[in-house]
RNA sequence: GGGCUCUUAGCUCAGCUGGUUCAGAGCACCUGCCUUACAAGCAGGGGGUCACUGGUUCGAACCCAGUAGGGCCCA
């Protein structure tokens, strides 16, 4: 058979994909095995595949595709979230395109166009996924607004009501006056911006006297409904008790006194404008002012605003500077820079604005979530730092207002009957709705007509903090058999900035819902940036179009390559870099695989070397394996990934292979052909989580399988004991072997023309080495000595000393120089060896352990020592 | 402004309980090699005041305090 000396990426992925899912190894059912379970993070239906997500689902799949070789029953619920803005925003724009206003049609025929688009373009990101190696249960495929997805959170709303924890309130919200909706706080990006502070000067009513104040909102003004002071600033002492006259609109409001104003910033006098301020909400609610809102829902100005009605805040704000200027109110401007909130999604600027809102009370709720994770360890997060910020955030927690002014979502299950603020209930269904109804209004004649449903939706995050119940269904039927095999999850990868979006709000339904952990571990992921340190994003354009890194590196490459310096929690700084060592990497274990396929097997007695090269990997490989098994108990996926790369790269291609190597088209025998085919197919177990494609394609090229033979079911070996001896005795004889490298190099010498080598063996080191030695060095033979050897170069490992005979002249000044900076380097470290030792209180204090390796270090150090003074004699 | 966190080789990062895993890894770099699996490779090599200043300790990259500079979260 005919192996190409690359490895074809594009020609192996799609095909063994397909055969995984055609076998149905991802499929899971509640069976008698431990489960292993992740629920997928939903990516947004509008989103496609981007840097992040490869990185967040490569360690899912790196950590279910273990889970299943350890024999656990895997299971990976994939899904999509329905992202009402987001996805609100884009089927606007797309009718919008067709001439279509949102405005002209009806909440039905809106919501058939964001299905239609859903249907075409929600599967993408999932089927990209596929292409990345994503070993996700694809039966178990969910969407946030799934019938009983929605069923659940509907459900959810009227149970979190009935307990009293949800409720309507008038609150300043965050606005996005694009989308025409409410943003939570995280929805909010804050964005410096250069801007004016604009001094302006208000008359004191009944006198000639002004006041000037400093605002950043100058088209506020016609909100304005008070002046405040600070009480302590004698400055304006004298304008207590007096009204202020608001410019243009000439509204008479009072002059107020609060500690709040800051005394130093802008003239110390504060204009208070309660409907678009949060802090000046506070102040009139203490103060009683009058609340004025001048601003319709798309931020053009209402009649307040007089004859700008109808404008945009931001013409307003000129042309109302313009007209405060020429009536002689303005009396300055100052550059001035401040931090506005923008929106996250449309990135319009984000208006404080009062309005009936639904809240979800959170202290309570939250309760359990702080104890889960910051007293009990039930949940754990991985890196451990994060748990500062989390208790921050939940001890300092606020309510959730879960209301948006969209469609797209579930519509609030809230039933207005009547005009009065109370006239409301809260049912899952109409009829329900109806019963309440006619119940509290004590109206029996009140009729589904009456009834009015609250055009708001639920925000998104109200649909995903339920995702690892609801995608078991475990809301609405939580004694049901896969939410009791399946939940609690075991791990959750997700990225920090959704910690308290997402993370914290799980946990807190989780217990509320299951009165149980949602998951045990958390591993945040660190933000993937650019080489230059900026987050990628789509704006910036500075993010690779991932289908085409898998493209050109094949996933595995990508995969190794997002892994290799990722550590948990830390920002990936990606370069494409990465992936061509992932590539690289697929290559060299490809040929690896090229050259065992190639031998010829013959029954042929076992060499010696080639036995010792086994035993020693077989040791080497578990010794490994207990560190890599470290390493994922901890959460450290790159490590464990380095701890693979540098045993496959190193001691089994490098070491290993070349130990056994039979000669230039001689054949192998069988005992070591079938050892190294064992050895290679357990490396293959290892490397198959983080390398699924190029694993499984050289796993089936080794031999025939049947689809119960698959690697991807295969099982992933189990520790076995370690011969250190063996380890010692290679990393010695390797230090031989670099030894008589260096004599090569140095001297030209050709790796065709055999060497002799004499050994002064002072240390007493095993011979049992030397076969392999005299393989890997081509040494015609290795003599035992008792003295040094005269002609020849020289070089030591421990007290052992090595001679290299060369026919042609040595240069014994030169080797007498290096044996004395040997043996002055040596004398320095016994000083300190013994400077050490000779210290009575590190020789009282120190544990016996680390007294005893000092003394080692100084016995090795005199056997040293020796060594080289003989050597050195012997030259002279 | 408040809280958290970080600073180790050219780059990206490990360094876990203070002591042989103590100054490491990978990449990059330099020098040889088109050696018969792999030049996407092989063999060898150089490179760090562990941000700075003090303290604790027999012993500090690690603990404490301060300084400087990044980052994140909140306001």
């Amino acid at each position: 058979m005919e192996i190409p000396s690359k490895y074809e990426p594009h020609r192996v992925e799609g095909q063994w994909y397909e055969y995984w899912t055609k076998h149905n190894y991802f499929h899971s059912t509640p069976d008698d095995r431990e489960p292993y379970t992740i629920v997928i993070p939903p990516p947004n239906v509008t989103g496609v595949l981007h840097m992040g997500h490869m990185l967040n689902n490569t360690i899912q799949d790196v950590l279910i595709r273990r889970a299943r070789l350890m024999g656990k029953n895997a299971c990976w619920v994939p899904g999509t979230d329905h992202a009402s803005i987001a996805t609100e925003a884009k089927v606007v724009a797309k009718l919008k395109e067709q001439g279509i206003d949102k405005k002209d049609i009806t909440r039905e025929e809106f919501l058939k166009h964001a299905w239609d688009w859903t249907h075409e373009y929600g599967g993408v990101i999932l089927e990209q996924l596929k292409k990345l190696g994503c070993s996700c249960d694809w039966e178990r495929t969910k969407f946030t607004m799934d019938d009983n997805m929605s069923a659940s959170v509907i459900k959810v709303f009227v149970d979190l009501y009935n307990k009293g924890l949800i409720y309507r309130g008038y609150r300043m919200v965050n606005w996005d006056p694009e989308a025409k909706t409410t943003l939570s706080d995280e929805e909010v990006v804050y964005e410096e911006r250069q801007g004016l502070l604009y001094y302006l000067s208000y008359k004191i009513e009944g006198s000639e006297e002004t006041v000037t104040i400093a605002t950043t909102r100058p088209e506020t003004i016609l909100g304005d409904t008070a002046i405040c002071i600070n009480p302590n600033d004698e400055r304006y002492a004298h304008l207590r008790g007096k009204n202020a006259i608001v410019p243009i609109c000439n509204r008479i409001i009072p002059i107020i006194e609060d500690e709040y104003v800051d005394v130093e910033f802008g003239t110390g006098c504060l204009k208070v404008t309660p409907a678009h301020d949060i802090n000046d909400k506070a102040l009139g609610e203490k103060h009683n002012l009058e609340t004025i809102d001048i601003f319709n829902e798309d931020a053009s100005l209402n009649s307040f605003g007089l004859h700008y009605e109808g404008k945009d805040r931001f013409e307003v704000r000129k042309s109302i500077s313009k007209e405060l200027e020429e009536k002689g109110f303005l009396v300055k401007t100052e550059q001035h820079i401040n931090k506005i909130g923008t929106s996250e999604r449309t990135k319009a600027v984000i208006e404080p604005r009062l309005s009936d809102q639904w809240f979800l009370s959170m202290e309570e709720l939250a309760k359990p979530a702080i104890k889960a994770v910051l007293e009990d360890d039930d949940i754990k997060l991985f890196p451990k730092k994060f748990e500062n910020t989390y208790r921050h955030w939940m001890e300092n927690i606020r309510d959730w207002n879960i209301s948006r002014q969209l469609w797209w979502g579930q519509q609030i299950p809230a039933y207005y009957y009547g005009d009065g603020q109370d006239d409301f209930v809260v049912a899952e269904t109409e009829e329900a709705a109806l019963d309440l109804a006619r119940k509290k209004s004590g109206n029996s004649n009140l009729t589904l007509k009456d009834l009015k449903q609250d055009a708001d939706a639920l925000d998104t995050w109200f649909s995903s903090w339920l995702w690892p119940i609801s995608v078991f269904n475990g809301i609405l039927e939580p004694d049901n058999k896969e939410i009791e095999y399946y939940y609690p999850t075991n791990d959750l990868v997700t990225g920090p900035d959704i910690l308290f979006f997402w993370v914290a709000r799980m946990i807190i339904s989780g217990y509320e819902y299951r009165n149980e952990r949602p998951f045990e571990n958390v591993y945040l992921t660190g933000l993937v940036r650019d080489k230059q340190r900026r987050k990628m994003s789509k704006s910036l354009g500075n993010s690779p179009d991932a289908l085409q890194l898998i493209e050109d590196y094949g996933a595995d490459g990508v995969r190794v390559g997002l892994l290799l310096s990722s550590a948990a929690g830390n920002d990936l700084m990606f370069d494409e870099a990465l992936c061509q060592q992932g590539k690289n990497f697929a290559n060299k274990i490809w040929n690896g695989f090229r050259l065992v396929k190639g031998w010829e097997v013959a029954d042929l007695p076992q060499p010696e070397a080639s036995k010792l090269g086994i035993e020693w990997y077989t040791s080497k490989f578990n010794k490994t394996l207990e560190e890599i098994e470290d390493h994922f108990s901890k959460y450290r996926i790159s490590d464990a990934l380095m701890a693979i790369y540098k045993l496959v790269w190193d001691d089994y291609s490098s070491w290993l292979l070349e130990i056994i190597k039979p000669a230039y088209q001689q054949p192998i025998d069988r005992i070591t052909f079938d050892a190294v085919i064992h050895i290679f197919e357990e490396n293959l177990k290892l490397l198959h989580p983080f390398m699924p494609f190029l694993t499984e394609e050289v796993w089936q090229h080794i031999a025939e399988r049947t689809p119960e033979e698959a690697l991807v079911i295969a099982k992933w070996p189990s520790v076995q004991p370690v011969n250190e001896d063996l380890i010692e005795g290679f990393n010695f004889a390797a230090e031989v072997i670099a030894g008589i490298r260096t004599i090569r190099k140095e001297k030209n010498i050709p790796m065709k023309d055999a060497l002799q080598l004499a050994v002064l063996n002072d240390g007493d080191i095993s011979r049992d080495w030397d076969v392999v030695i005299a393989k890997l060095t081509n040494l015609s033979a290795i003599d035992y000595v008792d003295s040094a050897v005269d002609g020849a170069l020289t070089f030591r490992v421990k007290s052992n000393e090595y001679f290299v005979p060369m026919v042609g002249a040595i240069d014994i000044g030169a080797e007498i120089k290096k044996l004395e900076e040997e043996l002055e380097y040596i004398k320095g470290f016994l000083v300190s060896v013994r400077k050490k030792l000779s210290n009575e209180r590190f020789v009282a204090n120190a544990p016996a352990q680390v007294i005893d390796l000092e003394r080692q270090k100084e016995a090795d150090a005199i056997a040293k020592i020796d060594t080289l003074e003989k050597s050195l004699a012997s030259l002279k």
